[in-house]
DNA sequence: AATGAATGAGGATTCATTCAT
DNA sequence: GATGAATGAATCCTCATTCAT
């Protein structure tokens, strides 16, 4: 009568200090899989339940709404990263890997170029240096001379960055198959080769 | 014990039945002009007043939430597909006009492509007509052959509506000048020519 | 877009003066059908929509809530006030009337007995004189020395009207054959023989 | 965008989780006596004031509008249960019980019989299990060949919960003297004996 | 350091009632 | 007289955030 876990529920509790780490974690994936189900703007509450922790845990390692949302996008960045620094990494392999992200939830790939205009989420003030980081690993990957390169001219766009956002519009529908076919075309009608959709192997 | 009308003050205005037209139309500027800036899941009581009319009235009008947002992307549609009707119609005239659209406001025109799997709106209960719309006026002025023609393949990619999304998700940024310019970028990565971009001139 | 009658509309619209005699009876009759099925908290644009008339009408005919209901109550007791004037009424035939009303909606003839304490309607303000008129109507048809008689007693409790409570209190159930199968044993418990459960015809 | 709590204003109270038991217990009592008062479709917000909480503290103890008048009623056939378990129960001792409760108000042990179809209360969903166990604690007690036993027809109907419903629909008035009366009165009719009446005294 | 209850503002929605036409 | 649009108060419900334990 007075429970209402609804569901949601994954550890039995998870009481004690030495449990910090393991909190942040958890709350880090529940958040993901949370945001990949139910978008940016599901309650913070069922993130907490997810991660089986309490509300007030939540708090203490994210202060705010973004600070949650930036550490999911965070390990997202550093698997680009840590793919764009493997031994034989290649363009296509690492946008691979991007697409991947992007079909798992579009949102956040998508947040590294949001404006935040109209949403809540303020993107110069959560992912700027996530933006920077991002673009860099890709950038460093790109073979010279590639159609995506950046020009010489300081203020030109940045086609890659560009062309990232372009496929993120593109992946929608409501199946993952349907989301990478879509991206896929995307990559296609931009004349980009994409190498095997996958998230990064250590 | 059940709803009493204030108690006694002065009720303001009621400017009449007369005025139900023109409540409808304030009532779609003001929420075209409330998503521009606030995005899609504004409160409807913000729409309400800046329409200058009670809560009541965006009910009467629209009778869940969806269909006050259908309104303002049926405008949209409308306009596209008159600019596509008109004499000396181009498709990268239309393109303009499609393009103008996305830069007030590509929350609109990315509704047509949604799924909802992550947001309040469904746009198969949304959109489906409206985006079949606006899918058949920007077709209709396709050149034969134009590289975003559908193939003969009977479900191959719907290239065209894949391109806009595209574009819609590349406009981004604070200002409309900067949202432009991604604009025509990401139209120019797709090798596509556009038009200028302004609205439709009936 | 604007429309939502939901439902409910009968007849095509009703307009010009001439009409006011019967659209009061037409709110009567939308009445008596909509508290049936949605009972007495039923939104009084209902009862417009359902008599097809506007909501001005409902409030020029009953300027409040509870005259409406009294209208449909008045005409309840007038049928029971018929039966009992007939020629050759019996006691258990106008009990059988008052039971088919009982079965029809049980709100109403408890509204009789309702001292409003609990709802919002105020029965010592909606129906003492209807009360009083049923009361006597019943009465004068009751057999000397039934077991329903008043006592002499001036202040003995009305066993006739309690036990018409105490019926309507069991008049209860999803359909009219339960209710009445209900109404039917409530007075067997009773020891009361009740006529066919039939309305007044005239 | 979001919610905020308050500006910055002093926030009252908290009395933490201790208060937990004890919130949820004033809200049945504050529940109990706004029914009585205002009915079964008095605004919750009234019995979260009248408990000293705030509306959220309802609305975790009890997640819908029937929950907690599930929980009132809970208590009521609790103490119907009670008696009738006692040492020397007696039929008409456990009758002035129920007569208690339904004095105090007959909306409750009314909505044992309710089957909703007019009101917002649904007793299918409600009430079944409380229903059962009432009627099991009654018939507990009644003595063999009571006139109100079941007979040994399966599907005849249960005079026992029948008579019960009759006096609910007897006990209306202002005041509780008033309204013992009637119940006396009631149960007089029908021929049954009852016992003082009384709230149980474990 | 964790828990999860409490708080209350905010947004959605409904309807009684008025009133311009 | 009739129509039905407009108004806005009231209620429901959700959730961000705080804080006693």
């Amino acid at each position: 009568m007075t429970q209402h876990p609804t569901s949601d529920a994954r550890r039995p509790a998870n009481r004690g200090p030495k449990a910090a780490a393991g909190n942040r974690a958890a709350l880090v994936a529940a958040a993901r899989e949370i945001y990949a189900v139910h978008g940016l703007d599901a309650p913070l509450s069922r993130i907490a339940r997810r991660a089986g922790v309490g509300q007030g845990v939540l708090y203490r390692h994210f202060p705010d709404r973004d600070s949650i949302a930036s550490a999911v996008l965070e390990e997202n960045v550093r698997q680009v990263e840590e793919a764009a620094a493997g031994e034989g990494a290649s363009f296509a392999g690492v946008l691979g890997v991007v697409t991947w992200h992007l079909v798992q939830s579009a949102a956040f790939i998508g947040l590294l170029h949001a404006d935040g205009a109209n949403g809540r989420f303020h993107a110069h003030a959560l992912a700027p240096d996530l933006s920077e980081r991002f673009a860099r690993a890709l950038r460093g990957c790109l073979p010279d001379g590639h159609r995506l390169a950046a020009p010489d001219a300081p203020d030109a766009p940045d086609d890659l960055m560009l062309a990232v956002a372009m496929v993120s519009g593109a992946v929608i529908g409501p199946t993952p198959e349907e989301r990478e076919r879509r991206a896929l075309a995307a990559w296609r009608l931009l004349g980009i080769t994409v190498g095997p959709v996958a998230p990064f192997q250590g």
